[in-house]
DNA sequence: TATTGTTATACTCTATAACTATA
DNA sequence: TATAGTTATAGAGTATAACAATA
C-alpha cells in the first residue's frame, strides 16, 4: 500500500483530523462546526443552503448542525427579507468572540501541521497538489 | 478555507474515494475491502488482528468485513496451528483471480489520479508530503 | 491473568424521501 | 410547480464493553 494515493490520503487526513480533535477537545468543536463558523464569519448573511453546499454538507444534515450552533448561542438564523422561505446565517456577539478564540487555537494546530510538512512552502506545494486532485475549478475567496 | 490543510485534505480524499467507488461499482468493492484483499495477497497467512491493525480497523469491526469476504468466496480464515485462538488469513483460488482483476481495474483508477496530479513525479511528491503528515516512521513493505 | 476473535451496542456521518411554507 | 428548510429514516464507519475459547 506504499504508493496508493487514496490510501495515503486517507491516513494523512485521519492523522490531521485526530490532531484537530485533540486540539479542540476543550472547546467541544468538530471540524464541520469549525468550518461552518469560519464560513459564516467570512460571509455573514449568506443563505443556509449556500453555506451547506459550499462545505459539501447535504442541507438535510445541516439542520441539526445549525440547531446546535444556535443552541450554544454562537450563530443564528434570520428570516430572509425578500424571500421568507430562506434563512440568512449570522454569528452572535458571543459567536464573534468564539471565532476569534477558535482562530487562535486553530493556528496552533495548523502550525503543527506546517511543521510536520517542513514549512510553509511545503504546505503550499501540498495544497496545490490536493487542489489538482479535487479538480478545483478556480481559486475561490474562502 | 483556502489554505487550511485539513479541509483541503478532506476534500481531496472524498474526491479520490468517489472516483474509486465509481471505478469499482461493478465489482461491488469498497476501499476497505480492497485494502484487506491487497494486504492478504501481499502477506498470506498473517493473523486477523495484525491485518486489521495495519489498516487501522478495530478488530471488532473487522469481523463483519472478513465474514463478507469469506461469504463471497474470496478469502478464508484458517485456525492457527500453534495458537488455536488465532486465525490466519488467506485468499482462495477465486480470491487470487479476483485480486488480479482488481489490481488491473485499480490501475485505471490510479492512472487517472496520477494524470490529475500531472504525472508520477507529482504523485511521488504528494505521497512524500502525506507521509510527513501521517508521521510514517520508516518505509514499510506494503 | 492475558489475548484472539466475537457479539452487541451506540454514536457519528452521510444519503434520500417526503413534508411545510413560501415563491 | 419549484424552492428553502425541515423531519424521519436508513446505511455506512467507527468506538467500547463484555464474552468464550485458548494461552
Amino acid at each position: 500500500m506504499d504508493r496508493i494515493v487514496g490510501y495515503k490520503l486517507r491516513r494523512a487526513q485521519l492523522s490531521v483530523f485526530q490532531d484537530f480533535l485533540r486540539t479542540f477537545a476543550g472547546m467541544n468543536l468538530r471540524p464541520a462546526e469549525f468550518s461552518v463558523l469560519a464560513l459564516i464569519a467570512a460571509h455573514p448573511g449568506r443563505k443556509q443552503t449556500e453555506i451547506a453546499e459550499q462545505l459539501g454538507i447535504k442541507r438535510a444534515n445541516f439542520v441539526a448542525l445549525m440547531d446546535d450552533l444556535e443552541r450554544r448561542g454562537l450563530a443564528e438564523r434570520r428570516k430572509g427579507a425578500t424571500d421568507r422561505r430562506s434563512h440568512s446565517l449570522h454569528l452572535t456577539e458571543e459567536g464573534i468572540r468564539f471565532v476569534d478564540m477558535m482562530a487562535a487555537v486553530w493556528r496552533e494546530h495548523e502550525e503543527r501541521m506546517i511543521a510536520r510538512l517542513g514549512g510553509e512552502e511545503e504546505r503550499d506545494r501540498l495544497i496545490e497538489l490536493l487542489d489538482r486532485l479535487t479538480g478545483t475549478p478556480d481559486e475561490s475567496t474562502d
